[in-house]
Parts: C-alpha cells; structure tokens; sequence
RNA sequence: GCUCCCUUCGUCUAUCGGUCAGGACACCAGAUUUUCAAUCUGGUAAGACGGGUUCGAUUCCCGUAGGGAGCGCCA
C-alpha cells in the first residue's frame, strides 16, 4: 500500500462565470487539497464546444484568483479528446458500447410516453435490439449512430460517501448514458471518468446533483479496469425564499461580488461555513480556513444562501482589517491620516481623544466621512447622507468620493 | 410520474434514547462610550405533522406534508 497524496480536481465548464454555489465547490476542494497536502487541479470541461467559450474561460480563472484559489495545473478536456478516443476503443472491444439511432425528437416521444404512463423516462435499450440488418440499412442511408454506455443487468451501486454515507443506486433506474454524440463528440460523463483515472484524482467532492451520475460512472470507471475514487457530494445552496438558487445566479456571481466591492475573504469566509456545523464567521485569510476545515462537518441538508448575511459578514471583516491590508487602497483613493484614520474610520473608534488626534492628522475634507458628525459637520460643512454603518469598501468609497 | 436526499430558535447548526435541547449570527435590553461603530453583560427564540417501538423519544421505524436534487446526443 503506497501512500498516496490526495488529489482533487474542480471542474467548472466554460459556459458562464462562477457563482456562489460554483465557488462553494471550488472551495471545499481546494480546502480539501490545502488540508490534506494534496493537490488541486483545475479542470475545463468543455466538451461542448458549441456551448464552451474562451471569455468564460478567463472569466473563471478571474473569479479563483480574486479569491485566492490558486490550483497546481490546470487541464482542459478539449486537448484531451484522444485520450477519450482511446477508452472509447476500450469499452467498444469490452462489448460495453452500443450504436443507437433515435433523434432528438424520438427520444424526446419516449420520454413523454413513459412519464405519461407513470414510468421514469429512463432509455428503453432499443439500439440493444438492431440487427446487423438495421445497422447496415441505418449506414447505407448514412445516418451516423450515437454510442451509449450499456449499465449490464440490473444491481445496485454502492459507494461510501464521505459527507452522505452509504449510498446505493439501482442500475434499474439509469438510462444507458449517452458517452459519444452522433457528430463523434465524448460526453462529460466519459470524459470526467477518463480524466479522472488519468490524473489520478482520489476524490471527487462535487454537488449533489451529481448523485445518480456518479452511480454512472462508478460502472465507467469498472468497465475501464480502474478503481473508482472516493465520493463527496455535498448539497447545493436555495436562496433566502428557500426555493433553488438556478433561477437568479447573475445576480450572485463571484463577479458581481467583487463588482460591489465585496472582500473576497468575506465571500470566501461565508462560502465555506454556510452549510456545516461551525459557525458562520469572518476568517482573515484562508490559511484560517484551511485549519479548520473538515469535510464530516458539512451538513447534508440544503443550506439557505442570504446576500444580506454576506453582507454583514463583509462589514464585520471590514471593520476588522488592519491598516496594513487598506494602506493601498487608501492612498488609491487619495485619503491620508494614515493608521490613524483607517482604525478611526473602520468603526474602531475607543474615544474622542483618539477621534481628536486623527483629526488633527487627516488632510483634506475627508474627515466627514468618519467621525463626530457635529464636528465634522461644522468644520468641513459636508455630512454624507450615511458616515456609519457601510458595510462594502464599494459603499465606503462611494462616500468618500460623495464627500471629497 | 418515478428515484434519491433533507426537515431542531428568524438564519447556520450541536445532540450518535434519559440534556433546564447547546453554540454562533441576527434581534431586544442594560453597561460603557460626549454620537455611531466596537466591546461587555443579560434576554427573547426551536425539534413540520400523525402514528408506532420503548419505562422513556428531537434521536429508531412507518406514513403525511413541505423543501432540494436527478431522470439530456448539457455539465
């Protein structure tokens, strides 16, 4: 038994920019990969060419490195097609692989038929039951098979999941995945297994919807001679109505965050505490996280995501940051005063005097913006609509422009 | 429609049959502060519902309701 280190892969597809429930994933893995001495791969899944655009691509790379979830490489599926060539020439000669030639609209038909009769939409294997026959009529009209992955006899598959447990999926519900498009494109669920084995992944931590997928490509995995990794899936974010978050995700995208002037430790903080058994809190860095992280204390039920929590929890960490972590940001604003101003300004204030003496050290008719609205007020004539209580460095900044 | 998962204070959660059901955030009150913030002290607040099993259920079982997810030639 060799000792193996850790290995974890985040694998966003390239057809839109992170959210919040994306950056939760990113986290728990690149956590996992921090705490563990492991390593953290950041994969593309774009397959999808159609669908999978650069922008998007340079657009999640962004979004990790204002978080700071720097990843140790970085692959993408699109320069990996041959090696899927190669499993799929596998799992063709083990048997595992057979045509079919439904259309769109067929198997759409099929699926209602069955709903409609009470059954799951699950594939009825019909590609199973052409003849040599059927193939070479389907060919001479040159119509082009799509390939599916055939499942086997009915059984369960098992695995011990590391946030859910036990779980067990019967094969009798699944449908044959579709692993090769008629157009001669490898599906994602082909191509994650394939990588997976490849880079020697040991843990696949994603959400859980991809529950019944994994059931899937635990059989891939088999069929391909390998040993499949360990399981983590952990439950996807509702919003404050408690209803899915898929609906409104422009809105919480990691962009749209740092648009606002969110910090990013405030966003990471509360993405890798909402949902488990500590307590929702600002971490300074994520180093901080890294220590206390441990995948048992994710909860298994959904957890509710509150922009407005978010944002008390920015105002906290805000409050917080030592002069040292603005010092920049600061002189980019023009604001001088130093130290002085910043531990007056953040809402740290003790008493007056500290007040008076970092009043005598702020240049210029900034001050309003931070202390004793009366003085201020009649020393400078200028008193923002709301000195206190900012909770983003976007608001803050806002005021201090509005007062300068 | 079928399958899987979930359900404890407003929110995130602890509790592996016997607890005054604990903590954190939020909220309220008081203290401190010549304002605000911060800090300190205290407080309000919870086991979805109905059956079982048991001497005893938040905890185990069944059902109901509610929520989440899946059932793609998307990932």
């Amino acid at each position: 038994m060799t000792d193996i280190r850790p290995a974890v892969r985040f694998a966003p597809s390239p057809t839109g920019r992170l959210h919040i429930g994306n950056i939760r994933t990113a986290l728990v893995n690149w956590l996992y990969a921090r705490r563990s001495g492991g390593t953290f791969l950041l994969r593309l899944d774009d397959t999808d060419v159609e669908r999978s655009k650069a922008e998007f691509a340079t657009g999640i790379a962004e979004d990790l490195a204002w978080l700071g979830l720097t990843h140790d490489w970085m692959v993408r599926q699109s320069d990996r097609f041959e090696r899927y060539d190669g499993a799929v020439e596998r799992l063709r000669a083990a048997g595992r692989l057979y045509a079919c030639y439904e259309t769109a609209d067929e198997l759409d038909r099929k699926r209602k038929r069955r709903l409609a009769r009470g059954l799951p939409p699950i594939y009825d294997r019909a590609g199973l039951k052409l003849t040599p026959a059927d193939h070479s009529k389907h060919a001479s009209e040159g119509r082009k098979p799509h390939w599916r992955f055939l499942l086997g006899e009915p059984r369960s598959i098992a695995w011990d999941d590391r946030i859910r447990g036990h779980q067990a999926i019967e094969i009798a519900t699944l449908s044959d995945p579709v692993l090769v498009r008629e157009d001669g494109a490898f599906l994602y669920t082909l191509a994650s297994v394939v990588d997976d084995i490849e880079l020697a992944i040991t843990h696949v931590i994603r959400g859980e919807d991809h529950v019944t997928n994994t059931a899937v490509q635990i059989a891939i995995f088999e069929a391909l001679g390998a040993q499949p990794p360990a399981f983590a899936h952990h439950s996807l974010l509702v919003g404050p109505d408690g209803a899915g978050l898929s609906k409104r995700l422009g809105s919480l995208s990691i962009a749209s965050f740092r648009e606002a002037g969110l910090e990013p430790m405030a966003v990471a903080s509360y993405a890798a505490t909402i949902g488990t058994s500590d307590p929702v809190a600002p971490f300074p860095d994520l180093a901080a996280l890294v220590a206390r992280f441990d995948l048992s204390r994710i909860a298994r039920a959904p957890a509710r995501f509150d922009p407005e929590e978010l944002e008390q929890l920015n105002a906290k960490l805000l409050h917080e940051l030592p002069f040292e972590a603005v010092a920049s940001r600061l002189a980019a604003l023009g604001v001088g005063g130093g130290a002085a101003f910043w531990l007056a300004v953040r809402g740290n204030l003790q008493r007056l005097g500290e007040a008076l003496d970092w009043w005598l050290v702020v240049e210029g008719p900034i001050a309003p913006v931070i202390e004793d609205a009366e003085l201020c007020a009649a020393a400078a004539g200028l008193l923002p609509a709301e000195p206190f209580g900012l909770q983003t460095w976007g608001q803050w900044s806002e005021a201090v422009k509005a007062a300068t």
